[in-house]
DNA sequence: TTATTTATGACAACCGGTTGACATATGGAA
DNA sequence: TTCCATATGTCAACCGGTTGTCATAAATAA
């Protein structure tokens, strides 16, 4: 691999020209230049990106912590925060931390280590202490971190309130819920909020399930077979996400349920990914390009130390399918 | 940010004897250990990455090139593959290039350069001349680039035949097939030949679509309502993948078209969110965990020199649903 | 003719950690 | 008493660039 020596070597110039010509500063002949472009391209020669890196401390990386890209929302995110930075001309290192607080702590430990520029975050577990850490500029993604870290969300609390006020409209009482746990500082506990404030606004009772977005799909059947044996009259489902509205649909077809006739469903997150593969899905969208755009803007200001909100409410839009 | 040389003055020690306690080598007394160790804590010190990096000559960084992780496919592939390289201490830096040579030129260009010390690529584009890099550890996944560089596939000819033949055996005689330019030399194009090998077999007319992957869903929409206008007789269709399938399948819809009394459909991949969301579809199932992990252990035994195979093929399974 | 701009080189410090060479001191074993 | 393993320090080179300071020389302008 040939290095900068080498180059002004061929070139029959100083290491000093050749820097100088590759980051054109001072004064430069024509001749000089094209020498040493010449002899760059003669060698195919690249600058070390990890010297450069050390010498201006920073190295155009953004660390993206999120549980898990194979999850269709975290996946469009992440794509959709890829292009943007890269447009910034940031590249793009991913950690995935599902169901694994120490893989977090340990991604955190490196990375908060000169390893990235900054950090966009929208991990699931708790109690990571790391996050105080003043050093890096961190912005999150529907998820509460602490007071220094800005929260890109969309409005979650409209969208709870879309979502249940629609299923009362199609004539459902007994609606359940289902969110996370509510130790878990996330800006979808508005959902619930929102749910609950529907609910008893219409002198009904909210009848909430916390189930961990962390564990498996078998584990979560279990947890909703449950909700179906322990309420065997509900009317309708409001599920955190859309992949937890098809495990609902799967027990619905297991018990014999016609939706929308027996039962109403109205999942979460409208994905490109399921709104292609299940249209009839009445969901609630999340501006996810919306949302990756906005994090990297205000990433960005933090990196140039520029003032930002402590949060950004995004627009949420209701999908109607035929499953409600 | 604390350096190794604040480490060294507040536990009153040489910069030397720190390094050896950070990395444990020469001979250390309890006391020096605790004492440097005290230190480091205090301060919360952490060894500069990239000042590693530059000395050692590698970043312990992965490339992974991949059309977009916004596709479930390629999803949970990146999140196998971040999880398998995690596990043997390497971090994951991301490159979406879909429908863009240039950004894959570009991603390749920068990451070849040290910034990297592997690369895992399955990028739909062509005719990208970096990868002739001697430099650089590469494996393909599901894509053919040169000789140099092993291949990790499932078995495509495999995965197209029982396709074609579940089709058979459920009546279908028109079936028309649905893959990639065949320019694009991808392992994928093995469908394509098993598909023509099972109906010259049966003495039936192939006819196979050609559709760029990398294009938008509208257009695809577009190219798919041709082939209801130019064959209205179509009594199965194998997509290239599950997604294609359901757009296929919203256009059996427009066109009141029950599937599968109208229309049989197979897709391909049996990603498992496509697989919670629509698991009637009748889906070719790739071994993407497998896949990951071999594509894995082929590429760290390219960093570390051993011979691989030029091809590695792993099995496919039929998943049976409902639309075929 | 003199002053200034343009063009290039040599050199060293620096980014932050790693490593080898060499010196030195202590304690215990032979 | 001698020898050696143990324990720590100093110093400098190195990884591969970047940048500032000085020096030098030719070309151009005043």
């Amino acid at each position: 691999m040939p290095k900068l020596e080498d180059v002004a070597k061929l070139a029959q110039v100083s290491k000093t020209t050749v820097s100088r010509v590759l980051n054109r500063r001072g004064y430069l002949s024509k001749e000089t230049i094209d020498k040493v472009n010449q002899a760059v391209k003669e060698l195919n020669y690249h600058p070390n990106v990890v010297a450069r890196q050390l010498y201006n401390n920073k190295t155009d990386l953004i660390g993206l912590l999120f549980p898990t890209v194979a999850n269709p929302f975290f996946g469009e995110l992440t794509a959709n925060l890829e292009h943007y930075l890269y447009q910034k001309g940031y590249k793009v290192l991913i950690g995935n931390s599902i169901n694994d607080p120490q893989k977090e702590a340990d991604y955190l430990d490196q990375l908060l280590v000169k390893q990235v520029d900054g950090l966009i975050v929208g991990t699931h577990n708790q109690g990571i202490s790391q996050y105080h850490n003043d050093n890096l500029p961190i912005v999150a993604i529907d998820r509460v971190m602490n007071q220094d870290i800005p929260i890109i969300a969309s409005d979650n609390y409209a969208g709870g309130k879309l979502a249940v006020e629609h299923l009362l409209v199609q004539g459902a009482r007994k609606i359940i819920h289902i969110n996370g746990p509510q130790e878990l500082a996330t800006p979808a506990q508005k959902r619930r909020a929102a749910y609950e404030d529907v609910m008893h606004d219409h002198h009904l009772q909210p009848i909430t399930y916390e189930v961990d977005f962390n564990i498996s799909n078998t584990d979560k059947l279990k947890v909703f077979r449950q909700i179906f044996v322990e309420h065997p009259d509900v009317e309708a489902i409001f599920a955190s996400n859309d992949l937890d509205a098809a495990l609902i649909m799967q027990i619905a077809r297991e018990r014999r349920l016609r939706v929308p006739r027996d039962l109403l469903l109205v999942g979460y997150d409208g994905t490109q990914t399921v709104q292609s593969v299940w249209p009839q899905l009445t969901t609630v969208i999340q501006p996810i390009e919306f949302m990756a755009q906005k994090a990297v803007t205000v990433l960005q200001n933090r990196l140039h130390n520029q003032a930002t909100q402590s949060e950004y409410l995004l627009p949420v839009q209701l999908h109607v399918g035929t499953t409600c």
